[in-house]
DNA sequence: TACTTTTGTTAACACTGTTAATTAAATTGA
DNA sequence: TCAATTTAATTAACAGTGTTAACAAAAGTA
């Protein structure tokens, strides 16, 4: 008898229906406004029956960070077959790591819990600038110090901000508590290697 | 007449108020659990009171971004200050950077708009360790292929995956739209740098 | 057909931010 | 000092949110 396989088929597209109501959700109004109220509506089912697929809200969203990691490693693995060498592997893969953030931006801000108010906040927060301006004053002497002396400023201040605050939360996201002290040497190693190029070369 | 200066003398203690019970909140039990309700709750008034002080949630978000920045930008201030070659103070910088966040944990989280959800995702998200493997894989072959061969293939993963992450998300946090082409170059210095580094030494 | 299991719905609980209408208090003017 | 006015604070509600217990309907089994 077909029919327990029918039911689970029916459940298998019960349960891609919810997550494709919810993926449309999201693109039209991101993660923050989904809500599971939305998804029934959008079903045109009552809210509990979501609760027979998923265990909560955060299960749907797992599915979906599973997604995106799963995208994000293709796209890399694509991005380093298309090399031979390590080092032009690794500079392809660095471009496809960019363009997969902006092309599912998505993707990217759930699987990295990227919240967007911040977005609009710190566009008005002139306190921004004065730290700004702390970091880019210093590049500009080290600029001036260096071989380079037409470097851009601009783009070196972007390039250590960048590393700081990447070392940073992808420490945060990873472990809870305070990174050791050892940990530290991934910051020295990182930054090591950005004072290196901007004075010395 | 002294009224007014100690009505408004008022109003700013009862402002004061209202920041101090909603960061004994946020310590407790992060951002994400910080409600109106609780503030009134906490400084026992009811909750239309908050909204004579604060246009909305946001504004007193807001103000700890702003609180928070001015704290950093005064730590990066300082340990620039206890040195005098600009390639000295960027790396003590650097560590001013790390220290404050993860001293200030809640303030970086919120002024970056780090969501905490992540957190508990990433970690049982296996597929985040297939796109780490595709990284480190290709590490181990540039640290091979390179003169440095005992160099530590997770720390300059870590740091390559940092480097990415932090290029991103920044960027994703400037500005709501796709980065211009011209913006790669900022990935391309960065990358460059970490590759030479990697590779070439 | 009668029984059992699965499936879906209604209604509620406990929250959230925000605001209109109303009452209480404080200040001002006569 | 007393009435009028302004300011401050409250109650109660609106419109949402995730989640779940209790119940009804449909489907499958004997």
């Amino acid at each position: 008898m077909g029919i327990a396989e029918r039911k689970i088929r029916q459940k298998e597209e019960f349960r891609a229906s919810i997550l494709s109501a919810a993926w449309v959700q999201v693109l039209t109004d991101g993660w923050q406004s989904l809500s599971i109220r939305k998804i029934a509506d959008a079903i045109e089912y009552s809210i509990p029956v979501i609760y027979n697929h998923f265990e909560n809200k955060e299960a749907i969203l797992l599915e979906f960070t599973k997604e995106g990691f799963q995208k994000l490693a293709d796209a890399l693995e694509q991005a380093k077959n298309k090399h031979t060498g390590p080092a032009g592997q690794l500079e392809a893969m660095a471009y496809a790591y960019w363009d997969f953030a902006f092309d599912n931006k998505e993707f990217y801000q759930l699987m990295f819990g990227l919240g967007i108010p911040a977005c609009d906040r710190v566009n008005q927060v002139i306190e921004m600038k004065v730290m700004s301006m702390v970091m880019i004053s210093t590049i500009k002497e080290a600029i001036a110090q260096s071989k380079n002396k037409d470097a851009d400023y601009f783009l070196k201040y972007h390039t250590y901000f960048s590393i700081l605050h990447g070392l940073v939360s992808i420490q945060m996201i990873e472990k809870a508590g305070k990174p050791s002290a050892e940990k530290k040497i991934i910051l020295q190693d990182a930054i090591s290697g950005f004072i290196t190029a901007l004075v010395a070369i």
